[in-house]
DNA sequence: GGTATTAGTTTCCTTAAAGAAACTACTTTC
DNA sequence: GAAAGTAGTTTCTTTAAGGAAACTAATACC
């Protein structure tokens, strides 16, 4: 019986697959890490700071993004009773739990860069 | 002057950003850390192999994501000359790398739905 | 010869992601 | 009253992502 030697492994990686999917359902797209990265940087961001510090967004996307995040609970929206009034995004405790993983994707963009100009002169891919 | 008091940061944090905009790139879409995730469980596997075991994917995708993986040096396609023709897929030294990333992100995946689910009981968005 | 398996590719189609520009609504400043 | 700044929304369009099914080509089995 050669069949099903393989197929659904062994419970512990179901769970594991099934936290990588809702880990990524909830920060894919091209702006989440970038949005989440400039609000670690600034603590507090008004939504034209975000629209001008994060780069070549639109203002569609960035108020889709910040939605979507907030949905999640991973920013917090604030608005303040200011004159021409204004809103204030920051990062929630939960929020802020993501710094070990964009320090590690950080890490390993840098490190792979490296690696590959060790190796080969000819550029391999998207460099 | 009140411009440009922000917008685009000290040197380091733009190369972690251009970093963390590597790294995503590589690993953008659907599949890819299904697929990576895969491959550090079974060491190898041909190609109908995980056709079989990533759940859903279809044979075009897998092809073109196993070719974008080859490209960017995360795994290795090795054609062995058996009978029927069989191809093995494994995962190169630097896609091991991404193990830490992986761990992370599967880490904060469970954390985050017990998170959830100790605050409010009501569902908060995809749960 | 007919069926099955291997590893894909090709074609066609649908949906989702993303962007540009214009627009709303309110307030302040000149 | 006109201009400019606040925080978005709306509309329209393009591009990319993803999927289903059929197909190639080689070989083996019965």
């Amino acid at each position: 019986m050669k069949k099903e030697a393989l197929s659904s492994s062994s419970t512990g990686c179901k769970t594991r697959i099934l936290a990588i999917n809702d880990s990524m359902e909830i920060l894919a797209g091209k702006w989440k890490f970038h949005i989440i990265g400039t609000l670690m940087l600034f603590e507090k961001l008004r939504f034209m700071e975000l629209l001008r510090e994060v780069d070549g967004i639109g203002a569609k996307m960035l108020s889709k993004e910040l939605q979507d995040l907030e949905m999640n609970h991973l920013i917090k929206r604030t608005v303040l009773n200011t004159k021409p009034l204004t809103v204030e995004y920051e990062l929630t405790d939960c929020g802020k739990t993501l710094g070990p993983i964009i320090d590690e994707i950080a890490k390993w963009g840098i490190t792979y860069r490296s690696t590959l100009y060790q190796k080969n002169e000819t550029s391999p891919a998207a460099i």
